[in-house]
DNA sequence: ACCTGAACACCGTTCAAGT
DNA sequence: ACCTGAACACCGTTCAAGT
């Protein structure tokens, strides 16, 4: 009555075929799994269940169960980027504003791609971290044309990443919490800034009018940083003249 | 010889005094717990073995496993606040900038405070929030005092906020995930931008340089910001005149 | 009012088989 | 070569007591 092989004449399950699974469709399980409630809903047991198969027969095919999310990840970041839809030939300031707006919609729309990727940075295999290198550097290019140094591309990519990441862990974190996310005001009494812009804005930090004005302020930044870069590179290795010097010539 | 009474004549440790254990003390003993190993380490058994206690008994004094980390993060907060020491008297970038730079020390400097604040915002408890808010206001007001408008003295720490903690959690995980930080370049091979930069910077997109950029490319927006603000701002509601409209009278 | 062990329903993983 | 159940060492939490 309490086992799983109920009554002697129940049938426990028949003993599957010998190339009945497969690395792809236990890769298919996990991810119905995870998209039905949530990457902590997947257990090695919840899976095995769904599949109709033995705990340990996944164990075939994924060392552990960190083997298998590390293969979820790659999976994920390719239908991530078929996912992201970036306009061409833009400026590069627009290019990069569509790209992380872009970039952050597609995460904030599936939950799954967010914990399985977002979340799971640092634990990108080779493969995850090469489909992620390719996209990229074709941001980079675009920065490169418009007059940036390799150097200055990839610190501005970084800056817009890491910057984009950190709004999508945040609100990732409440809607995991199960917390409200508009907080009680008394947080703000006696503190007459913030009481002064209860009502106006919350302390959330990740809300859309917070991400614009963050994505605005870094182009702000880097838009500074190109014109006194192209006014000291066109001289050669000038770079510590001051801004504006050569525009003598 | 298995079980932890082990034979009848050994003690299976007596039964403790009414008044013996408390909430600081089970906290103190998470904390220890926590720094010893790590977050992931700690679980109610371990804890109650580490105090001498019935697992059970721990549920007196905490309902559950989340609201002893809820009190580990409110705890933490007050002391992470102690080690925060930012310089007084700087000018409003300057301010900024030593102010999350600090920040950043005390993240990477202690596991512990990351685990339990940085990576379970979205937990923070009204009295986390609190201690939160108030060490915000003091921010907010040297940027008022700039000349900020409330609004922008806000948006403006939200988006170093935000990746400041951003950067932390992509550092964290890469910790947590005992994997090499230093990725395997071939990542890079066809990528013409990004293997030009082979050697000189990896993808971590967090380094100190990384982190360096980021502020400082940030403070340069605030800065075009502030002198727009203030050049609109002088008299009254010219927000959508062009920058420097009013310098000419 | 406080502390307790036994028990429940879960985990991830290993082992020693079966076919 | 692939699939299996039983078993192990863990979890967090509840219950029905003890003192």
């Amino acid at each position: 009555m309490t086992s799983p092989s109920q009554s002697p004449t129940a049938t426990p399950r028949k003993r599957r075929a010998r190339g009945s699974i497969s690395a792809e469709e236990i890769l298919q399980g996990a991810f119905e799994i995870t998209a039905e409630e949530s990457l902590d809903g997947l257990s090695m047991p919840r899976l095995a269940q769904k599949l109709g198969v033995g705990v340990t027969s996944i164990y075939w095919y994924f060392r552990s169960k960190d083997e298998l999310l590390d293969s979820m990840t790659e999976q994920a970041m390719v239908r991530f980027y078929e996912e992201l839809h970036v306009p061409d030939g833009l400026p590069w300031d627009e290019h990069l504003r569509a790209f992380f707006t872009e970039f952050r919609r597609v995460f904030q729309e599936d939950d799954l791609l967010c914990d399985v990727i977002i979340r799971r940075t640092g634990n990108f295999t080779p493969i995850a971290l090469k489909a992620a290198s390719e996209r990229i550097e074709v941001v980079l290019e675009a920065l490169v044309d418009a007059g940036f140094s390799a150097e200055s591309a990839l610190y501005a990519y970084s800056c817009l990443s890491v910057y984009t990441r950190g709004a999508l862990f945040i609100e990732r974190g409440y809607a995991l919490s199960g917390r409200p996310t508009i907080r009680p005001d008394e947080a703000r009494e006696g503190l007459p800034v913030l009481d002064g812009l209860r009502g106006r804005h919350t302390l959330a930090m990740t809300d859309p009018d917070d991400f614009e004005f963050g994505v605005e302020n870094i182009l702000r930044g880097l838009r500074v940083l190109l014109a006194d870069e192209q006014a000291a590179g066109t001289g050669g290795n000038l770079s510590d003249l001051p801004a504006g010097a050569l525009r003598l010539r």
